[in-house]
DNA sequence: ATAATTAAGGATAAATTTGTCCGGAATTAT
DNA sequence: ATAATTCCGGACAAATTTATCCTTAATTAT
């Protein structure tokens, strides 16, 4: 569904949103550690969503990584940012474009799939699914 | 979503079911040009699916690849000989099992989704989708 | 200032998926 | 029988994704 790439990003993305009313940020061991992820792929992955102004960064001791507090996001702008708009445009068949005009033989099926799964993605914002991990309630690993 | 290969199995099924009426079988070309996928990475296909037993095949002159007639075949077995049974078992986010006992924070969201993708997968028929490709009213390429 | 810490970024490697090539086996037609 | 056709199957190659390593830059604490 989603590339291993982006389920890292939606991981980091909810994990620190778990954690933004602690006033230190998190690291990149930390991170890792408790999306339990390869710790060099999760640096660049961590490194595109900082690009994106997903995340905010900060270099030095007591550096490291956390959300911008006053942005709401939802789960559709870390999908879109790593994985592109792929998943909620592209044709389930690999028709070169999807369209109502020439649509492959399950097109309509498939768009109801598809509309579900946008609206999930573009009405979930990480701070809702991020309360419950530190209560142990939901799991990133 | 699914893998290519999986897109041109779909296809290649969705195309044989198509042309079940005809009295000969299709070669690799007729459906490589049909499906516009490459030709030997389609007879790899092809092969995955006649030793799964969703297609038959004969070699030698007039030989060619068609569907069981007698056989109804879902999407669903199709996308499971070829992806296997990922898309609807494992956890959006990648956690090594997804479970209600310990479940990601979006488990319950994703598996709603999951469980309208497996609906259709599980009750569209090949022979049903295969009708409207002949009359292009759906398109394969 | 210096040393320690931590993210940034480039190069490279491993793994997987996608795609190609070619000789062999089965079947048919002549 | 022979030749032509078509699928089978193994080896190989290219492309993409995932993952690692190492040097540099920024920041902080001493
Ligand atoms: S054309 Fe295939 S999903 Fe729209
Ligand atoms: S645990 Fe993540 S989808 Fe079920």
């Amino acid at each position: 569904m989603f590339s291993k790439a982006c389920e890292y990003a939606s991981k980091i993305m909810i994990y620190l949103a778990s954690k933004r009313d602690e006033d230190k940020l998190a690291g990149l061991k930390d991170i890792a550690k408790a999306i339990n992820s390869p710790e060099a792929y999760t640096a660049k992955i961590l490194q595109q969503l900082v690009r994106r102004e997903l995340l905010l960064s900060v270099r030095g001791p007591n550096g490291g990584f956390g959300i911008h507090k006053n942005k709401e996001v939802s789960l559709m702008e870390v999908v879109m940012a790593i994985d592109g708009e792929g998943i909620v445009k592209k044709c389930i068949l690999g028709l070169e474009v999807c369209s109502e005009n020439r649509p492959c033989p399950v097109h309509d099926k498939f768009v109801a799939v598809r509309d579900h799964l946008r609206g999930i993605l573009s009405t979930t914002l990480i701070t809702e699914v991020g309360d419950g991990i530190e209560e142990s309630i939901f799991f990133l690993k």
